[in-house]
DNA sequence: TCAGACATGTAAATGGTTACATGATTAT
DNA sequence: ATAATCATGTAACCATTTACATGTCTGA
């Protein structure tokens, strides 16, 4: 079987919900698979012609009263079983991110303390933004949606986040007093 | 100041240190930035002609006895200055990674509990293999270079691995009971 | 009338990996 | 002989982002 890219198969994942247009699939993605997960238009409409072409798709013309007219698109049997089959693969491979705050650290020899200190607060701050987000779209969820038969995974995947920014968080303070006790 | 992208300012920052050759920053990236940072010879190379065709470095022909000649790269004052610049930048991005399990987890619905305990317990594994070589390494560091001036900034990037990578092992740990738990 | 949400798409550029090509030297 | 390490480089390919282009409809 023909394999495709992860942005494919999370294009084809989307299209199991409710969501069946390149403009919700990107909608669903910026507010809830955004911290895992990112896509542009300009690879949402080119992966949906293609996996039109590969028959896993259908697409159908809808039109709303008062809205521009949408191309929905509907898995096929070979689809979904595209999307099982990859699904059932046990080989996930552990991300390794680029952290451009780390690599900056990693030189500190070449800047000032006031600088590292800086580069640290900033840091910190944008992971606690991060985590209420986290905390909101969790809030959301428990409130809005408990009973929906993906809540409990979306919780997992926010789980996930939480406890990695959190640790990222404890890292920042502990690093921070470290540095700044360091003598000049 | 023309702007360069983060791979070009980890090549200026490794060539402070002893590392002056394409080769010696490979290896260097893949030993000690390896968590944080990777690069392959198709973008050194190119990047390393780059910057001596702006001025950052000048090259140099050197030979050792016993292997083949080396191309040796040195900083220039405008070269320091970049980087410089650059490290005092209080802006980082906090990096999103793109994470295949989370992808899978999220379209839990579309798979056999079996298999989403499968997907954990590799992913598990892998972040325990991740974190065992983070100790390694900071134990080399702390018997064989814990005078060297670098490396109170190489422990912390460890430091935040160790972390990180913790937090995720504990999410393992909690969400595989959670799934288990839960009756089919 | 004009901003903003809804909606679809393409082309160019960017950043990066992989595969390929070459060749010296050392140790087995 | 030959595998391993040292060493440099290019070309093709891939995934993704950004900028652009177009247009509808609603509500302020």
């Amino acid at each position: 079987m023909k394999t495709y890219t992860h942005t494919t198969y999370a294009i084809l994942g989307i299209l199991t919900t409710e969501c069946k247009t390149g403009y919700a699939i990107k909608q669903l993605i910026d507010n809830s698979l955004n911290h895992f997960w990112k896509i542009s238009y300009g690879q949402i409409y080119p992966t949906l012609k293609l996996i039109v072409q590969d028959g896993l798709a259908e697409v159908q013309t809808a039109s709303t009263e008062g809205k521009p007219d949408r191309q929905e698109y509907f898995l096929t049997p070979k689809g979904i079983d595209t999307l099982k089959v990859w699904l059932e693969e046990p080989t996930v491979q552990i991300p390794s991110e680029k952290n451009e705050l780390l690599l900056k650290l990693f030189f500190g020899q070449y800047q000032s303390k006031e600088s590292s200190l800086a580069l640290m607060t900033g840091y910190k701050q944008k992971l606690e933004e991060r985590y209420r987000t986290y905390e909101a779209i969790e809030q959301g969820i428990n409130e809005h949606s408990s009973t929906h038969k993906d809540a409990l995974y979306w919780l997992i995947t926010l789980d996930y986040g939480k406890r990695v920014t959190g640790a990222a968080i404890e890292w920042c303070d502990h690093t921070y007093t470290k540095l700044n006790s360091k003598e000049e």
